[in-house]
DNA sequence: ATTTCAAAAAATGTATAAATTTATGTTGCA
DNA sequence: TGCAACATAAATTTATACATTTTTTGAAAT
């Protein structure tokens, strides 16, 4: 509906800084609970110490970056719980987000809905064929899609907070390792899900995106690479 | 369950601003879309930029500040089509909230519930008897009321996201003068709540959570006070 | 009436100073 | 000799003052 914003683009370093911030961090490249100091980010992103603070505030607010009073910024940890709990808490907020937008739905939606689904189906999701390696393109039709699936539910707050939590997982993905992702056709279970939507099956609709979440979530739950105590823990056995 | 923070206090200055700030915004002494110029703000909160900018930027996140690029901070605006979105979402989300609250309900829960009613009916909705004037004590016990109501539910994320929507919402009410309220008897309507949970209602105490809310943002929503257009419509009919 | 240009006001960013926390090393005591 | 407590020093966060850039405002000219 509306096409790239036409905007002079907003031009602030704290935007910048801000978006090249939150790239390393989802991408993991700034690994979990490490300390973000200040001379350290002023050395690597090459900018004073006011914009940086404006966008380590921000990503607090988004749940990426942790501030412990007086002693500074964290790069937030990851835990099992946390994870749990993350998917948990998308699975209930989606559900309904979903069911509110099927329950206002309209033909423009609808179509939208195949539009997004469509692209996203025509992208690969590896950018090699023998080995997995993250196609950002893949990412970004992706991110569509599922804002799409939520985005008719008429509340821009309940929008909001779905992607706060898309993001927060979105970092479990990327820091997980996990090869075995392709080995799920996860193109077929969009496809099921959009399907489920245009036939007006609430609640196979609801069901079918929460076991995608699920599924997800379980495989980085079993994942050594980013939860080391599960190797601990299977040699204590 | 857990008392005051015994913690030494956070002590920064950034955080002192951001209290009296958020106070300032709740209670109106900020009026809404008011333009929040540095100038004004130090000399105001006698304090440099960097603390101030620090409490703007939190503030936005709670949905309380808009932040234009390169033009400034600005309270954000009200209008009757953000307070019934808001009141929308929170029936909603807090609907959720409560159901999962109770589906994990604990006796010590239900405890923490009964505590939470008992002592905010034991203070005055209003400090005066006349005329309609707020007690902070009653709006704190309101506030932890609620606050047990879904607490129990097991996401935090979900519990923060309910407190940025009562935020929000809280400002409405304070904005609005409506004397209407006092004739509410909303300690029956907490009362009633507290007695479905206790009976494992949960399709009642959904029911009479949400129409709590509603009634509250119908009344808003009449009120020409903080919505003149209402006052222009009256007159051209 | 509209546009252009210049002056001002205000937001953003840098550099420096103050306050607090963390780390280090020494002294006192068991 | 080992350990704990205290005082000191280093590092880091927080805050202030100053400089730069952008936006807004207002007047003059087309």
């Amino acid at each position: 509906m509306t096409a790239a914003s036409p905007l002079p683009v907003p031009s602030t370093q704290a935007s910048h800084v801000y978006d090249r911030l939150r790239e390393d961090l989802l991408s993991g490249r700034l690994a979990p609970s490490r300390k973000l100091q200040m001379r350290f980010l002023t050395e690597t992103y090459q900018t004073g110490q006011t914009p940086l603070r404006e966008a380590l505030n921000r990503l607090t607010a988004d749940g990426l970056v942790e501030v412990r009073e007086q002693r500074g910024f964290y790069v937030k940890d990851v835990s099992r719980a946390e994870l749990a709990e993350l998917t948990k808490t998308r699975c209930w907020v989606e559900a309904l987000a979903l069911r509110e937008s099927m329950a206002a739905s309209t033909p423009a939606w609808e179509e939208q809905l195949v539009l997004a689904q469509h692209r996203l189906s025509r992208v690969p999701r590896s950018l090699s064929a023998t080995e997995f390696e993250d196609n950002p393109e893949w990412e970004r039709l992706h991110r569509i899609y599922h804002r799409t699936l939520i985005g008719h539910c008429g509340s821009q707050s309940l929008i909001a907070f779905c992607g706060q939590l898309a993001d927060q997982l979105y970092r479990y993905r990327r820091l997980s390792i996990s090869k075995a992702f392709p080995s799920r056709h996860v193109g077929d279970e969009h496809a099921a899900i959009m399907e489920a939507v245009l036939s007006g099956n609430a609640d196979l609709a609801v069901k079918l995106l929460t076991a995608h979440y699920q599924r997800t979530a379980d495989v980085i739950l079993q994942d050594e690479a980013i939860f080391p105590e599960l190797r601990d823990k299977a040699e204590q056995t």
